[in-house]
DNA sequence: ATGAAAGCGCTAACAT
DNA sequence: ATGTTAGCGCTTTCAT
């Protein structure tokens, strides 16, 4: 039922007394060779508005081959990491002229009707935060199709697949989580991870938490490494099985990220643990919520920004066809907060940037 | 730079030596009347998944005059209660074979773009979050060009513009958590509402808040009802200022909504303020979030999903040229948690539905 | 400076 | 049962 339909070209060019090729050519400005008249031009222009007219999209992208659109899959809208990083991208792109669309695909068939649909065309390019494995061969199906492709955070898209990665240097993260607990003193320090098999992300993180306590001389305990969703319930309820089960208990615990980090001091508040006292909690990512927690949330700090404002770039940047080196992996840093006990509850630490704003105006 | 060209329908019928017709025909199912012989369409089939045929999205819906997309604008989407929403709707549209894109719109220039891009036909249909005044008269633009337009949460949307809106019901909860609050013995209640003012959304909330102020005989201070910025931070200065500004101190604060109401959960912690016995705090939205703050957060719980999936249903009811009835609101109901005071710390209320999951398995 | 015309890849009505 | 054909609305080359 696509009701009556919009306004055309070709309506504007009978009311103006043109060509219907005279409208494209004034509405797609001067870049072409051939000239339009000043007077035609405005006369055009004026119809135009007056009419209403906007081109269609449709045949618009079947002509041009191109539809001035950017699609983001991101495997969770839940998680305020990705978020924060498409919030940037979308900011880019809006700025180089382009569309950006968010696309959730939180469960594999999602996935693959989204893919489905980029291979439709519906849009120039993508950025692609995987879920399953399969992704990266479409991916590179959409790329030989001119589909400018960038992976997020996927350590197994890299340099080898040809499909370029912006990624955050997850394994430093890992190291630096687990190192900064080694230095409080901590020996019994437990990791929780992403439940999820198919896909490097959480091996990296956890391949830092081995590094560190190796180095440290510490076999971590088999049990002190547990997987669990993905979410504040997942994380959570790690952490009550972590605190509830193991004898002796950890005194630390470091989680995939932040949002499960979240879940994960609440579960302690329930069992009457104090943090960081009784435990202390590194969470992952850098997302604004954790300098709102109780306590704030000690994180490793991604460049969320610089993450997506690279991909887009990355993106458009091969759409215009300028070269794009393969990316190396972002720098993480350690963002000390409460939670990890390093320092005391009273004294915020300088680098706890979201301190509370000046009052509003009372204004009833 | 479009790259090599994809295949096209005319490659596959070269292939299976049918005629480009036969193959569309094939591609679209037996809906039509005209019929192809079994070999034929397995033959074109087969041959089809083996160049890895997909049909041109651009070129179908210029021929089609739809898109199979809905577009989902949203001012913000670091706003769970958005991206809640969004979720339900999603699920709901790929039941029914729609893809839903998500629009984020932060700015008005932003909105506008996005709303631009409806007129070109980008998509079927579109659910909007308002974020300017003018959205209203372009929606209706839309809807007369036969792209099905759902407003959310907006009452001056409402039947009198002929645009459907569903809605929860925003000023029985603003009254529902003042009254709450009162029951609890509370006279100095300020309310935390949104800065936005061109946007009926905070008025409502506002209106049950006096509503219940007055039935309980109490006349509210002007420096009770303070406006902030719609985020964390914003609701953290918004508290900050309550505290430490107003004498005497309110006891009790109604907040536009859970975001705000975490910011400002984490002001009093920060000025060493006892929630729920120095302050109470009631929020309102119900995201999930809520259940796993310090303290858990008392909140006016809308039906998010509902909603979500409502708004989608209309729109594509009225895609599918079903009859759509303007939308009642929807009830919204009070969630007791912790943060108002209402039940002791150490007793979780049945309400609390987000309890922790049962223990993940320890497999490192 | 402007118009005529050829498609982009697909669907759907009609002809065979 | 299959093929032919006429566009959808636009861009763009080539004439004029």
């Amino acid at each position: 039922m696509a009701g009556r339909r919009g306004v055309t070209s070709i309506d504007v060019a009978r009311r103006a007394g043109v060509s219907q090729a005279t409208v494209s050519l004034v509405l797609n400005g001067a870049d072409s060779k051939v000239g339009v008249s000043a007077a035609t031009r405005a006369r055009v222009l004026t119809i135009a508005s007056e009419l209403g007219y906007t081109p269609n999209h449709a045949a618009r992208s079947l002509r041009r081959r191109s539809t001035n659109i950017v699609t983001f899959i991101l495997p969770d809208p839940g998680n305020l990491y990705f978020a924060e990083i498409a919030a940037a991208a979308q900011e880019e792109a809006e700025a180089r002229g382009y569309a950006l669309n968010l696309v959730a695909a939180r469960t594999e068939a999602a996935e693959r009707q989204a893919l489905e649909r980029l291979r439709a065309g519906v849009s120039d390019g993508a950025i692609v935060i995987g879920r399953s494995r399969g992704v990266w061969e479409e991916l590179r199906g959409l790329a030989l199709r001119g589909i400018a492709c960038v992976a997020l955070q996927d350590a197994s898209a890299g340099a080898a697949q040809s499909i370029p990665c912006v990624r955050a240097d997850l394994e430093s993260g890992g190291y630096l989580a687990t190192s900064h607990l080694l230095g409080l003193g901590h020996r019994r320090i437990a990791h929780v991870t992403d439940r999820r098999h198919d896909d490097d992300r959480p091996r990296e993180r956890l391949d830092g938490y081995l590094r560190a306590m190796r180095e440290a001389g510490i076999t971590p305990q088999a049990e002190w490494v547990v997987e669990a969703e993905n979410s504040l319930q997942g994380g959570s309820a790690a952490m009550h099985w972590l605190m509830t089960t193991i004898e002796p208990r950890p005194t630390a615990v470091f989680l995939f990220n932040d949002r499960m980090a979240i879940g994960a001091l609440h579960a302690l508040d329930a069992l009457g643990l104090d943090v960081p006292h009784d435990v202390a909690v590194v969470g992952f990512d850098g997302i604004a919520l954790g300098a709102f927690t109780h306590p704030e949330l000690t994180t490793i700090d991604h460049p969320r920004e610089e993450i997506g404002r690279l991909a887009i770039q990355i993106v458009l940047d091969r759409l215009e066809g300028k070269p794009t080196p393969q990316p190396s992996p972002l720098p993480v840093r350690l963002l000390v907060r409460q939670s990890c006990g390093a320092q005391s509850r009273g004294t915020p630490s300088c680098s706890t940037r979201q301190r509370d704003a000046s009052p509003p105006p009372a204004d009833p």
